[in-house]
DNA sequence: ATCCAATTATGCGATCTGCTCAACTCGAAG
DNA sequence: CTTCGAGTTGAGCAGATCGCATAATTGGAT
């Protein structure tokens, strides 16, 4: 049994292609790549498989539909009633992510707002969620490195010599 | 001068089938949003202008990638050095983002790697950066709530009586 | 009532898609 | 070394789609 859920290094060039032009035509694709559009073909209908690549969600910024304010809220749940605060936590729409962490905080909330008087009313939902203990509230000033995931890319496009 | 670079109604609703189907053909969103090929087209123009969607780096999955640990770390940094840090993360390939954050830590990094050894080295990597004071790392168990944006989305189409 | 920007409708040639089939490459198994 | 099979390639074809233009329509602001 193959591992099927892992990219080689013709679908990392694929993918280094379509993020340069995500909308890009199979044959444009083909070209870039120097791969044959019958495999560029074969390729893109895996990767949009579900379950492959990431959602298209990913990719709509949360500033564009009106919320500019972005917060990580750090958690204290009480640990029997974890998936109960998840499940609430999905409840709220503003709350985009929550991460399951080891360590003393248990959970690990990205939420957006649309200002601070928003993001006070998102706080005291959260709080009011039965289980949770204690929060703490990071406002995101700055986006230091943004999101790119290209440097680990490459490295599996570029290395001959290595493996 | 408007305020172009934010989603009406329009493009919440383009957005939406786009989530459904990522490499839908102008055609079928049309169809599927009840626009005009042309709306479609042109809307669609727009959005894949740089700056405008996020990036398609978003949609690729660290794990496909080999690298299935994902840890939070949190940092403190000597302020005045701050940009100094960041730039000094850029440069690690498994630092995928940097956020600064009002508080205590001063920066928080989202990181992943190949496996615990691989962690160790990273983190090691980190703590060299001179600058940095002192890290914590939270390794991420379970993603309890998937990034989602659609709630949002949704929120937008949706009420008619609001606006 | 008038104006203006966005949307819609329609049409055109060039391009692309979805699909099939045969030939080729190359690493693994016998 | 030979055989096998998966993945890739090249070629071809009918039908769908794209990119672009032009004119009509809509709906909100002046």
């Amino acid at each position: 049994m193959r591992n099927d859920d892992r990219f080689d290094q013709t679908d990392a060039r694929l993918l280094l292609a379509l993020a340069a032009q995500p909308r890009a035509t199979a044959v444009a694709l083909a070209e870039e790549t120097g791969l044959s559009r019958n495999t560029v073909q074969s390729r893109l209908l895996r990767l949009e498989q579900p379950g492959v690549l990431d959602t298209f969600e990913q990719r709509i910024p949360p500033r564009a539909l009106g919320y500019p304010l972005t917060a990580l809220v750090t958690m204290v749940v009480t640990q029997q009633r974890l998936d109960e605060v998840a499940d609430a936590l999905a409840g709220v729409p503003e709350v985009l992510q929550v991460h399951g962490i080891s360590g003393q905080p248990d959970l690990f909330v990205h939420v957006v707002a649309e200002d601070a008087d928003d993001l006070y009313r998102i706080a005291g939902q959260m709080l009011a969620i039965p289980g949770v203990e204690r929060t703490n509230t990071a406002l995101v000033m700055r986006e230091l490195v943004s999101y790119r995931i290209r440097p680990l890319l490459e490295k599996r496009v570029l290395p001959p010599a290595s493996r």
